[in-house]
RNA sequence: GGGCGAGUGGCGGAACUGGUAUACGCGCACGACUCAAAAUCGUGUCCCGCAAGGGUUGAGGGUUCGAUUCCCUCCUCGCCCACCA
C-alpha cells in the first residue's frame, strides 16, 4: 500500500482541477442563486506568509461549503498593486517599480496555488493595470463632476532632510523612518474627497448591517457625531466675532475666556490690535514645528498665550473675558475655537489652574445620582465616591452624603470641576432649569443655532508619489482645474527611471515633463498634468465591484453583472482596515449609488474580522525576531491539506483573536490525516468489505448536523474536532469504519460506504486534495467537489434515550437514563429514589425540585 | 486618559438561548510492537486526598435551585483612538 504522498496527490489534484475549470465561475447557473464571498486582496510583497494562508483558508472553506450547498459562489482573486513599497524598492535596489510588482504577483499565484484555494483566476485584477485604474480614475472624475473631489491647502508630513513628504506609516514617533530627522507639519495643496458630506448617513446605515458590533462601534467612533451647538462672541471694539463649537451650551455663562487654535485665522487678521504679537506669533510657530504626538504626549501640561489688547463679549453674561491661543484647542475640530468653562470641563479647568484665570460655577449637582456615585469597598474598608469628573475619599467618619455634600461645596467655589448634569446657578434669568433643558434655551437666547460636528475629516487622497494611480485633470493657466476627457482615459503612468523625490515636495511625476506638458481640452492652450497620484485605499474602495465585471472596456462594471452578485454576501479581513478602508468602500458605493451607477447603498451583507498567526513564542511574526514560519517550507514537509486543516484547527476563525503557530499542533492534524488515508485506501483495495447500508449510522448524522451548523457560524476548529471524533469513532457507537488491528489488517468488519462517503463530503472543503483523492478512489468519476453537501436524517440525530443528570443543591450527585420525553412527575420520581440521592438526602423532604425537561432534575432540601 | 475585546489544565482551545466545565488536538506518563530506537497502536492525564469526599473557569461581591455564561468592582493582557470642546 502507498504511503500518504502529499506531494504527488496535491500536486496532480491541482492540475486536474485547472484544466476542468472547476472553479471559474458563471454569472449565472440555471436553479442556482449566487453567493458572493470576498477576502481583501493582498498586496503583492512578494510572497505569501502564514498570515496569508489563514486570511484565504477559512474563507475558502467556507466558499466550499457555499458550494457544495448548492450555490453559485463567486470567491475572486486579485492584486492591491500600487504602494511605497514598489517605489522603496526601486530606489533602494533600482528595480522598476512595475517589474517588482508583477514578479511578485507572479510568484505569489503559483503559491495559491499550492493552498489549493477555489479561488477564480479568470476574474484576476490587479489595480496598477491601467485597464483597471482607468477606471479608478473614470470613477474620481465622477466624483469630481459632483463636487465631491476638490483642492484644497492641507497639512502633510514633510521631512526637512529628505525634503519629501512621508506618508503616515514613514513617521515614526515624530520622526523620519529614514534619516531620523524631526517631521514637520506643513500645508500643501491636495485632492480631497468630501467623506464628510456623508458622516451621518454612514453612521445611521450600519443599524442594517449583520456586523459585529465592535466594528460598528469603532466606525461610529471614528466618524465621532456629536451635537452641540454655535455661538458667537464678539470680539470688543473690533467689530469682529469668533464663532465656537460646544457640546455644552448650558455652560455658557460660566465661560471665561475664549481659547483659539494656532491655527486660527482671525489671529493673523487682529494682528494690528494684538500689542504682544512677537509672544503670540513665537507660540505659533512652535506649535507648528510640533508634531501632533508631541503636541499630546507632553500633552497634560498646557500651554497658551494671552492675546493682549483684545477682549471677547460673552453674550450670556454680557461680560468682558479674556482671549487665548492655546495648541490644546485643534484647528480641525468644530470652528477651531472654544469657550473655556473650567468649572465644568477638565481641560479648560487644568488651563485655567496654570493661567490663574477665573473659575465661576454654573451648575449645581441635585443629588447623588447626578454623580453617577457608587460605593466600594475601598483598600482599608472605607468607601470611596466617584463621579464623572471626581473620586476622592470621604474624611474618616464621613458618610457619603457628607462627602457629595463636601464636593458640591467644592464645585461652587471653583476648586473641583463638574462636567455631569444639574441645576444652573449664576446662569440669569436660566437659573434653577436643568442643564438639557439649557441646551437649547440658551442657545436660542444668543442667537445660536444647534449643531452637529463629526470628528471625521474629509479623506486626502493626494500623493506625491510615482507608484499610484495618477489623477486625471489637467491645471490651466486660463481654464483652471480641467478633467481629461472620458475618452483620454486612461492616463497612462508613464515609465521613468528616476524615482527620487524632487525636493519641492512634489511627486517624481513633476520631473517627467513631456509627459506633464499638454495641451488644455477646453482652450487648446499650454497646460500641466496634476502630478499627484491617487492613495491605493481608493484603489481598493470600488474593487468588489470589478470582480463581477473584470474584463469589461466599456464600463467599470455592467448594472446587470453587479445586480448578478452585489451586495457581497460575506467579506472577510484584517481588524486593521475597520475604519479605513471598509468605511472608504462604504462611501464610494454611496456615491455610487446616488450617481445611479450602483443598486445598493451598502456593499458588504456580513462582515468579519479575522485572528492573527503568530510565530511558536506567541509573539508577532518578523525577520528580526526569527520566528517566521515559512508555508512553502511547511507545505513541501506536510503538504497543504494538513496546513489548511491546522489552521482552520489552531483557533476559532470569527474571532479577532491570537494563536501561536505550535509547529507540535501541525503534527497532530497531520496525523489525523495519515490514518484516513491509511483506512481508506485499504478499503478502495479490499472493495468486499463495503457494504451499501441505507442509512449511515447515527454518529454521521450528528456529525453531519454539527458540521454544517459549525461551518456556517464560521467555527472551524470545532468542525475539524468533530471530523476527528467522527473518524475516531465513538465508544457508545457501532463502529462505522471496520478497526485496524495492531499489524495494520482488517478485523472482519464491513464497512459502511454511506457514511464513508458522507465522511469525505464534509472533509473535501478542509483537505480538498485528499477528499478527491480517496473519493476516486472508491471509485467515483466526477468530483467530490461537484457533490452536493450531506444531508443528515432528523430522525436519527434526536435521542430516543437520554442521561438525565440529577443534582441535590445544584451538585451533581447522580443520573439515570429515560425517555427524552420523560415527564416532569416520571422524572421527579425516579431522581428521588435514585440510591445516592436519597444517601444525600438523609430522610429530608426536599423543598424544591426544578427539572429541565430531557436534561436535569435539580433537588434543593 | 478613553473605547472595544479577552482572561478556562503544562499548551492551542471546547461548552447551543444559564443546566454534568475542561470536547478535540498537542505535550506528558505507562503499556504493546521492536534486539533497540523512531513511527504506530492502546490506556491514563484539572488540582488536593489512600479513600469517602472536597476544590476549580484572573480576584472579590451580587442575582439564581443552578453562573465559564447575566450584573457590579478590581487586576492583568491585547487591539484601536488619543486634548474632538
Amino acid at each position: 500500500m502507498e504511503r500518504y504522498n502529499h506531494k504527488e496527490i496535491e500536486k496532480r489534484w491541482q492540475k486536474k482541477w485547472k484544466e476542468q475549470k472547476l472553479y471559474e465561475t458563471p454569472d449565472t447557473v440555471e436553479g442556482k442563486d449566487n453567493f458572493y464571498t470576498l477576502v481583501e486582496f493582498p498586496y503583492p510583497s512578494g510572497n505569501l506568509h502564514v498570515g496569508h494562508w489563514f486570511a484565504y483558508i477559512g474563507p475558502d472553506i467556507f466558499a466550499r461549503f457555499m458550494r457544495m450547498q448548492g450555490k453559485n459562489v463567486l470567491f475572486p482573486i486579485g492584486f492591491d498593486a500600487f504602494g511605497l513599497p514598489a517605489e522603496n524598492a526601486a530606489i533602494k535596489r533600482g528595480i522598476n517599480p512595475r517589474e517588482w510588482t508583477y514578479s511578485n504577483i507572479a510568484y505569489m499565484r503559483q503559491q495559491f496555488e499550492m493552498m489549493g484555494t477555489s479561488l477564480d483566476w479568470s476574474r484576476e485584477i490587479i489595480s496598477c493595470d491601467p485597464r483597471y485604474y482607468r477606471w479608478t480614475q473614470w470613477l474620481f472624475l465622477q466624483f469630481f463632476k459632483k463636487g465631491l473631489a476638490y483642492q484644497k491647502e492641507t497639512e502633510v508630513n514633510w521631512c526637512p532632510s529628505c525634503k519629501t513628504v512621508l506618508a503616515n506609516e514613514q513617521v515614526v514617533t515624530g520622526v523620519c523612518e529614514r534619516c531620523g530627522t524631526e517631521v514637520e507639519k506643513r500645508q500643501m495643496l491636495q485632492w480631497n474627497l468630501k467623506i464628510t458630506d456623508y458622516a451621518e448617513r454612514l453612521i445611521d446605515d450600519l443599524e442594517k448591517l449583520d456586523w459585529p458590533e465592535e466594528i460598528k462601534q469603532a466606525q461610529r467612533h471614528w466618524i465621532g457625531r456629536s451635537e452641540g451647538a454655535l455661538l458667537t462672541f464678539t470680539i470688543q471694539e473690533h467689530n469682529a466675532s469668533v464663532e465656537i463649537f460646544t457640546t455644552r451650551p448650558d455652560t455658557l455663562f460660566g465661560a471665561t475666556y475664549l481659547v483659539l487654535a494656532p491655527e486660527h485665522t482671525l489671529i493673523e487678521s487682529l494682528k494690528d490690535k494684538i500689542t504682544n504679537w512677537d509672544e503670540v506669533e513665537a507660540y505659533r510657530q512652535t506649535a507648528r514645528k510640533k508634531t501632533d504626538i508631541e503636541r499630546t504626549a507632553l500633552g497634560k501640561e498646557k500651554t497658551g498665550v494671552e492675546l493682549q489688547g483684545i477682549t471677547a463679549l460673552n453674550p450670556g453674561t454680557q461680560e468682558e473675558i479674556s482671549v487665548w491661543v492655546a495648541d490644546y484647542v485643534l484647528s480641525h475640530y468644530g470652528t477651531g475655537a472654544i469657550m473655556a468653562v473650567p468649572a465644568h470641563d477638565e481641560r479648560d479647568f487644568a488651563f485655567a489652574q496654570k493661567f490663574n484665570l477665573e473659575k465661576v460655577c454654573v451648575i449645581e449637582p441635585r443629588s447623588l445620582d447626578d454623580f453617577t456615585l457608587r460605593k466600594m469597598q475601598g483598600v482599608s474598608g472605607e468607601e470611596k465616591i466617584t463621579g464623572r469628573a471626581v473620586a476622592y475619599w470621604p474624611d474618616a467618619g464621613e458618610t457619603p452624603e457628607h462627602g457629595f455634600k463636601r464636593e458640591v461645596a467644592a464645585i461652587l467655589a471653583g476648586k473641583s470641576v463638574y462636567v455631569g448634569e444639574g441645576t444652573l446657578v449664576h446662569s440669569g434669568k436660566f437659573d434653577g432649569i436643568t442643564t438639557q433643558e439649557a441646551r437649547e434655551a440658551i442657545t436660542k437666547a444668543v442667537g445660536g443655532e444647534m449643531k452637529t460636528t463629526y470628528k471625521l475629516r474629509d479623506w486626502t487622497v493626494s500623493r506625491q508619489r510615482y507608484w499610484g494611480c495618477p489623477i486625471p485633470v489637467i491645471h490651466c493657466a486660463k481654464c483652471g482645474v480641467v478633467p481629461v476627457p472620458e475618452h483620454d482615459l486612461p492616463v497612462v503612468l508613464p515609465e521613468i527611471d528616476d524615482f527620487i523625490p524632487t525636493g519641492n515636495g512634489k511627486s517624481p511625476l513633476a520631473k517627467v515633463v513631456d509627459w506633464v506638458n499638454v495641451k488644455c481640452p477646453e482652450c487648446g492652450g499650454d497646460a500641466e498634468r496634476e502630478t499627484d497620484t491617487l492613495d491605493t485605499f481608493v484603489d481598493s474602495s470600488w474593487y468588489f465591484l470589478r470582480y463581477t465585471d473584470p474584463h469589461n472596456d466599456k464600463e467599470f462594471a455592467s448594472r446587470g453583472k453587479q445586480e448578478a452578485w452585489m451586495p457581497v454576501g460575506f467579506y472577510s479581513g484584517g481588524a486593521e482596515h475597520t475604519t479605513m478602508h471598509l468605511l472608504y468602500s462604504r462611501f464610494f458605493h454611496k456615491v455610487l449609488f446616488d450617481l445611479g451607477l450602483v443598486a445598493d447603498t451598502e456593499p458588504y451583507v456580513r462582515r468579519m474580522n479575522r485572528g492573527l498567526i503568530l510565530g511558536p513564542d506567541g509573539n508577532k511574526m518578523s525577520k528580526s525576531k526569527g520566528n517566521v514560519i515559512d508555508p512553502d517550507d511547511m507545505v513541501e514537509r506536510l503538504g497543504a491539506d494538513t496546513v489548511r486543516m491546522y489552521l482552520a484547527f489552531i483557533g476559532p476563525y470569527n474571532e479577532v483573536g491570537a494563536y501561536p503557530w505550535n509547529p507540535d499542533g501541525v503534527v497532530g492534524v497531520r496525523r489525523f490525516l495519515e490514518r484516513v488515508h491509511v483506512l481508506v485506501t485499504k478499503i478502495a483495495e479490499d472493495r468486499k468489505r463495503l457494504k451499501d447500508v441505507s442509512g449511515g449510522s447515527v454518529l454521521i448524522h450528528r456529525t453531519v448536523r454539527f458540521v454544517t451548523e459549525v461551518i456556517g457560524r464560521l467555527k472551524f476548529n470545532t468542525a475539524v474536532a468533530q471530523l476527528m471524533i467522527q473518524f475516531n469513532g465513538e465508544n457508545s457507537e457501532p463502529d462505522w469504519r471496520g478497526k485496524l488491528n495492531n499489524k495494520g489488517e482488517w478485523e472482519s468488519m464491513e464497512v459502511d460506504l454511506m457514511a464513508l462517503k458522507m465522511f469525505l463530503k464534509l472533509l473535501a472543503p478542509f483537505a480538498p486534495h485528499l477528499a478527491e483523492e480517496l473519493w476516486y478512489q472508491l471509485g467515483n468519476t466526477t468530483s467530490v467537489h461537484l457533490e452536493p453537501w450531506p444531508e443528515y436524517d432528523p430522525t436519527l440525530v434526536e435521542e430516543e434515550q437520554v442521561t438525565i443528570v440529577v443534582q441535590v443543591n445544584g451538585k451533581t450527585r447522580g443520573e439515570f437514563e429515560a425517555a427524552q420525553d420523560i415527564d416532569e412527575t416520571d422524572a421527579r420520581e425516579r431522581a428521588l429514589t435514585l440510591p445516592t440521592v436519597e444517601k444525600w438526602l438523609g430522610g429530608k423532604e426536599p423543598n424544591k425540585v426544578v427539572y429541565v425537561p430531557g436534561r436535569l432534575v435539580n433537588i434543593v432540601v
